[in-house]
DNA sequence: CTCCAGGGAGCCT
DNA sequence: AGGCTCCATGGA
């Protein structure tokens, strides 16, 4: 076991560990005390959050002046890429709008970072989100890692990986039905065999222009427009990705309508020039803060 | 009981 | 391209 701390004052910006793997922008992650997010209880927000990362497991907390974490490996540099500490939020807020809502957002959970999850766990997981609740999604994630991801031996535990693709391509739509992910069984089933065959994976979409990288990843089974988005935002680090999802298209109906041109990539570009060069940070903020009933 | 949740596929026009 | 309809599951 290797642990250390990443000061907060060599970070750009406020951070908020909780805010940014609570908000429904990750499902990797999770607290092995077993505690939910909804009852928090005595964490205060500085609860431990588990993940596994090409076999390792990190794991993270927030300290007064720290980010604190401890692995199987040296995971400094890991932890930064991951949690957006690389990110510099001071110019990354300076970037956005300044109305009303999007201040409150911002003031609400400022240091709330945009997450870099690994590719295919961000992929199955958002699949999964299809009209799901934050709360199942999770659920869900964890499901597939029990059963059909490759155990770990750490600090006299077993701790599950998120399944590889291989794993999840020799599943049968039955298999996964079983484990209650309803109509979205076969989309990761299929989804995981193209990954798996290599008939399409993430070198086929990075590097693309935003859009050009959009339209292809909606050529997995079970990813569209909206999916496609976060998977460009919270595991490819394309930050001017906007997922328009009932709650993004709530906030442009009241308080951004000249954005709603109708379709999605025209109502994509149109919040996008709204929100600015980072506007997928914005989203997320307005996502967390409106879904926590900060808008009543 | 009905309604809905971080939508997408298939089919129709 | 745009507009249906269906799709599982579980909590309110």
């Amino acid at each position: 076991m290797e642990r250390g701390a990443i000061p907060t004052d060599e970070i750009a910006g406020a951070v908020d560990v909780q805010a940014t793997l609570e908000s429904g922008q990750t499902y990797l992650w999770w607290r092995p005390d077993g505690t939910t997010y909804e009852t928090d209880g005595a964490s205060g927000g500085r609860a431990w959050y588990r993940t596994v990362v090409d076999g390792d497991v990190v794991e993270v907390r927030q300290t007064d002046a720290a980010v604190e974490w401890q692995s199987t490996t040296d995971a400094d540099p890991l932890v930064r890429e991951l949690l957006g500490l690389n990110d510099d939020l001071h110019e990354i807020r300076a970037a956005a709008t300044d109305d009303d809502l999007t201040t409150a957002a911002w003031d609400a959970y400022d240091g709330l970072r945009i997450v870099r999850d690994p590719f295919f766990g961000c992929l199955v997981s958002f699949i999964c989100s299809a009209q799901m609740r934050v709360e199942r999604i999770f659920a869900m994630q964890e499901s597939l890692r029990e059963h059909y991801g490759e155990p770990i031996e750490y600090d006299g535990e077993t701790v599950h990986a998120f399944p590889e693709p291989e794993a999840l391509a020799a599943a049968t739509e039955e298999d996964l039905r079983d484990l209650k992910l309803g109509y979205r069984a076969p989309y990761v089933q299929r989804t995981a065999e193209m990954v798996a065959t290599g008939e399409l994976t993430r070198q086929d979409v990075e590097g693309r222009a935003y859009e050009l990288a959009r339209e292809t990843l909606t050529d997995f089974v079970g990813v569209g427009d909206k999916v496609a988005d976060c998977v460009l935002l919270f595991s490819l680090g394309y930050l001017e990705a906007v997922p328009l999802d009932t709650w993004i298209r709530s906030a442009i109906e009241d308080h951004y309508p000249d954005c709603d041109c109708g379709n999605y990539a025209d109502t994509s570009r149109a919040i996008r020039e709204q929100l600015g060069p980072y506007a997928g940070y914005t989203q997320t903020y307005l996502f967390h803060y409106l879904r926590s009933g900060g808008d009543e």
